[in-house]
This record gives structure tokens, C-alpha cells and sequence, in this order.
DNA sequence: TTAATGCGTTAGCCTTTGCTAACGTATTAA
DNA sequence: TTAATACGTTAGCAAAGGCTAACGCATTAA
């Protein structure tokens, strides 16, 4: 899967971008936030450094995993991309109806 | 798939938004961009239906489909859950450094 | 130096995904 | 009314995705 939005979509990967938004993190500490094994996490790991949107570094037998700045920056590109001006003309006028719905205004 | 978001970030899928942004469209209409068939757009209309991100109506022997506000509205509010202050900091030091490099001023 | 420990990654499996081909059905034309 | 046509959806299949279990390897401790 080489489309970036889509591997950030992923919940796992979704939330481990989140932690590490924190700072850099070894695959076992990313882990311990997870259901799922240190392999999985590792999987999606390797997978979200492929598209660049982390990397890694060793330091003893840890390997450190941080974001890739560029990588991020390159997602939100890509998001602003898809959600169009008329994307959001469109939201906009949901949540006016949202509003009226709450206030039971719409007679 | 119940994820809203990776619901979303499919490629195909996030073209069909797109197309449909511009108003309602026929099954048919919206296969006619695309290179795969007329069941696969069809199959991936039927999955943003279940998730509330587009609905249909019909019209003759024609199935309208049209964006779902709400829906999308609670897209663009998962999308912004996930970005949070954290990320928006870092992807704004990563442009810093963009128009560094383009400037050719880190020595 | 050697054994043991703990780290991250591959091998292999099952499930899910996305697709085309075949289908049913409603509508239109004869 | 009947036949033909065009629409959207299911059936079935090949490929990809995500996971656990097994592994290799580096590091630490004895």
C-alpha cells in the first residue's frame, strides 16, 4: 500500500503517529499502548516508514522510532488536497442545520 | 470496515467524495471516471453508504447518489481529533525548514 | 568467554478487501 | 404484451492486510 492517507488512516497506525507526536519511542513502549503484539506494531511501524512518515534510530538494542516532519507535513497536503472548498461549504451548511435541529428551530 | 476515516482514505473511495461533492450522480455517471467497473464503483458506494457518508435515492431506473452532510461532517471531525496541537506544531517547524533549505540559509 | 535475556523483525496463517463476471430486475420500445 | 436494453447488485476469486508464533541477533551479566 503505497498511498500515504491511507496508510495514516489505519486506527493502529493512526494513534501510534499520535504517540509519537510526543516524542521518539522504542517499538516495546509503543507497544505496551496496544492490544496487539510488539510484532504488529512493529509491522505498521515499518510500514509507516516506508511512506516516510517516520524513521528510526539505534541506540543500544533499542531502535527509536520518531516522526518524519516532512512526511507529516506531506499528509496534511494530501488532506487539504481531498477536503475542497466545496467539501467545506458543504459541512458548513450541516452544521447550521445541526444548530437549528438543537434549538428546534426548523418549523 | 467501520472506520469512518479508513473508510474514507481509500483512493477510489475519496474520488467518489470528491465527484460527488459537485452534486448527485448516478452509479454509472461516477463509473465513467473511473478505470474499474461499473460493480466496483458500485460495492464502494454501498460501503460509504453504511458508514453514513453518502446516501441514494431513485429516480426511473436510476440510483442518485448524493454526499450525507452529517456524515461528512463527522469525518472532518475525526480527521481533526486525530491532528492535533502537537502535530500542527511540528508540521509548522518542518515548513520552517522547507523555506530554509529553499533559501539556502542553514549554514 | 559463554549463557541468558530482551529487543525488533520475518515466516506463515487466516481474514478482509477490491475486483470482474454473472445475474436479477425494472424500464423502455416494438 | 413481449423482447430488448440498461441499470445496479450479488457470487466468487485472487491479492493484500493484519495478526501471532517463531526466529535471529545484539547486548548484557556471570
Amino acid at each position: 500500500m503505497l498511498d500515504l492517507l491511507e496508510v495514516a488512516a489505519e486506527p493502529n497506525r493512526r494513534r501510534l503517529l499520535q504517540l509519537l507526536a510526543r516524542g521518539e519511542a522504542t517499538v516495546t513502549e509503543l507497544a505496551s499502548e496496544f492490544p496487539v503484539s510488539r510484532s504488529a506494531i512493529s509491522q505498521h511501524l515499518l510500514l509507516l516508514a516506508e511512506v516516510g512518515l517516520v524513521s528510526a534510530r539505534k541506540d543500544g538494542r533499542n531502535r527509536y522510532y520518531r516522526l518524519e516532519e516532512q512526511g507529516m507535513a506531506r499528509l496534511r497536503e494530501q488532506f487539504d488536497a481531498f477536503w475542497t472548498t466545496e467539501l467545506d461549504q458543504l459541512v458548513a451548511d450541516a452544521s447550521e442545520l445541526k444548530s437549528k435541529n438543537i434549538t428546534q428551530g426548523d418549523s
